[in-house]
DNA sequence: TGCAAACCCCACTGGAGAACCGGGGTATAA
DNA sequence: TTATACCCCGGTTCTCCAGTGGGGTTTGCA
């Protein structure tokens, strides 16, 4: 058993849930279709990422819902992004899909003493930090780097 | 219903848990009780923060097997810090305390395609931005923050 | 020595959310 | 008209959180 030091740090605070990942990815799969202008159906994006169809299917549903896709019903139908992927930030996507259940965290008791207060703003830091990070990111710079990083596989491969 | 601006960046994928807060408080207690050198009780601690005493019995038994306390049993027992409030960070704390589901989340299943090793590495800086917030608060800190507030509290009482 | 205070350990419950699966309904192009 | 693909609703299994409860063990003290 090997550690190496990057692994140390490890997952915490800030955790990837699968829906997140999911609702990402699919973001991606409609920015790389983006220029096309074509529709992009549930079962190609969930066989390009290997997403069960089904459960792909609700997460755009609420990504639809929060007016980061448009979709196109009956057949040829299928998902488009509904503003340009340069316009598009990783946090909106992560607020859309996880923010359901905001209303009731946020509505959470308030601190009972000065200790809680101050804990909480230490939170509300790192919070501020983290989605800092994901406002920075646009769907179209994900691609990019998706994009750099494949020229450079093909370039170790050649 | 009035927002104001402020509370619209609200919670999305840092979260406070219950678990967290009342861990960081009680080591706040202790920390506040470190100079004295005798143990505190889980009953102190939990009237103090109006946690259930029997849940905090949980947190604190995580926290001792994590190194950062240390417990006195019978009579006159109780808990103190394994070292000192300033060589502990809240970043310690939510590790012990979180960290008993890392080892699942971490032998993930590696990521399937390019996208998602991308995917991964944003919330990777992401996580790390945060929990450099948390290493940069120790205890002590944290204590200094509501000392400091207390006066700010009492000057305006006056 | 005995007793009570306090920690220690294990187990259980209720509720919420994640990650699905499935069925039936509806719009739309060919 | 029909096949395609989205739409909506509900159920299932699993895990974790938050909290409760019972019984055991260590220790100070009378």
């Amino acid at each position: 058993m090997f550690f190496t030091q990057d692994l140390f740090f490890t997952q915490d605070t800030v955790e990837l849930s699968c829906k997140s990942e999911y609702a990402v990815l699919a973001l991606l799969e409609l920015t790389a279709h983006f220029p096309q202008g074509e529709p992009l159906q549930i079962r190609q994006i969930a066989a390009q990422q290997s997403i069960p169809d089904r459960y792909l299917e609700q997460l755009l549903a609420t990504l639809r819902r929060g007016g980061l896709v448009r979709s196109q019903r009956g057949a040829k139908g299928g998902y488009f992004l509904a503003r340009e992927p340069w316009n598009i930030t990783v946090l909106e996507a992560l607020e859309c899909i996880e923010g359901g259940n905001i209303q009731q965290t946020y509505a959470e008791d308030d601190p009972k003493t000065c200790e809680s207060a101050i804990v909480r703003e230490i939170w509300q830091e790192a919070r501020e930090c983290a989605n800092a990070i994901f406002k920075n990111y646009t769907l179209q710079d994900l691609r990019d780097l998706r994009d750099q990083r494949q020229d450079v596989d093909l370039m170790y491969y050649i």
